[in-house]
DNA sequence: GGTTTACTTGAACGATCGTTCAAGCGATAA
DNA sequence: TTATCGCTTGAACGATCGTTCAAGTAAACC
């Protein structure tokens, strides 16, 4: 094995963070990550089959860093310090605002059955990441007993889809916080009744 | 001019709507249409420039209604409701949940300058209807006087482009309409300070 | 030492991409 | 009648797409 397996995946990880998965043909696979295609088809299978082993390493990682907030000491702290980083990062690396499977998501109907899988499981372990974010503020008292845990976990994972979005499009840093900011008080917030 | 004008750019917004500007091939256009490449050509330039009238009919439209909403006798029920059917349509035109524009957003760097132009500019067109929608609840007594127009114009749009990935992925109305309820609420709520 | 296995190379494949163009059609103007 | 114009057709173009494959290499196993 001439190439290291995970340096490789990181390459291919940042190629498909910027490009996206249709965008990225290739060609620009082959030079990101110094291989003839052959050797790609070899041990991937195919453009996809990288895809999909992209997706489950960004998932991963991911989940590291939601539990990391989770068994901080303040994870509503933890939480707002999680969003800040992810959204108002470096110009030049402004492509990571965008989350990876939101992407994804963008074009899922592009990407083959396989891959597509990966993305929506990923998306699964991510929501079950907020959850377990809300569970660990509301068992540190820094939200109300009765917040509805599932609820407020759907909330805040469409939080994150909408300020990624936004914070891309987005030159001004304290326009985004301010968006945080809401985020946080909303979580404090009221909560929509069951009946209706 | 055999074909109508109007007709055409309707049938090519509801492809470019359901498969995005990449991958709706110029063979699926001419489908699509029902005309030969020639014409297609002879009358829009390019994919792109068929796309670029695509975009920008879309935002009128997408204006007309936000002036609806603005006009209503309670802009607040009309926000509601137009969030509602934005969201929830059948699942048959469930392409619509997602907005043409953050769908052509994710593939901007592939769309070439001249309809990147156009989705840009019309974001911008939204951000203002959104902006005037706050400020005719405002004036009808529906959200309170020290509201931040502007904060909560581009809060809004946010949580509209959230909203949009979230239901596109959704399959319960009843989880999806809890969230619109989130978001009048959040809307009334607190606004961040401006110092920090 | 020989065989297998995992991986490598790079030319080449067929398919599809957006686009062009010569040629034709029908309405309008001179 | 002739010329011009906007719009039409459909075959064909060059470029690029994801992928394949014969051939080679180096380490691992028998």
């Amino acid at each position: 094995m001439k190439y290291d397996h995970d340096e490789i995946i990181e390459k291919a990880t940042t190629l498909f963070w910027q490009r996206g998965f249709q965008a990225a043909g290739m060609r620009d696979i082959q030079q990101a990550l110094d291989m003839r295609p052959g050797s790609i088809y070899a041990r991937f299978q195919s453009k996809e089959g990288l895809f999909k082993l992209v997706v489950e390493h960004y998932a991963d990682n991911s989940a590291k860093r939601f539990k990391q907030v989770t068994e901080a000491r303040s994870p509503l702290d933890a939480l707002y310090h999680f969003f800040e980083t992810a959204l108002t990062g470096p110009d030049e690396q402004r492509y990571m605002r965008q989350c990876l499977l939101v992407k994804s998501i963008a074009e899922l109907e592009l990407i083959g059955d396989i891959a597509k899988k990966a993305v929506l499981e990923s998306m699964q372990t991510l929501k079950a990441g907020f959850r377990n974010i809300i569970e660990a503020c509301i068992e540190k008292g820094e939200l109300p007993e009765h917040t509805p845990t599932s609820t407020a976990a759907e909330w805040l994972q469409n939080q994150f889809v909408g300020l990624r979005a936004f914070a891309l499009l987005q030159d001004d840093n304290q326009t985004t916080i301010k968006m945080i900011d809401k985020v946080i008080i909303d979580l404090k917030g009221q909560w929509p009744q069951q009946t209706h």
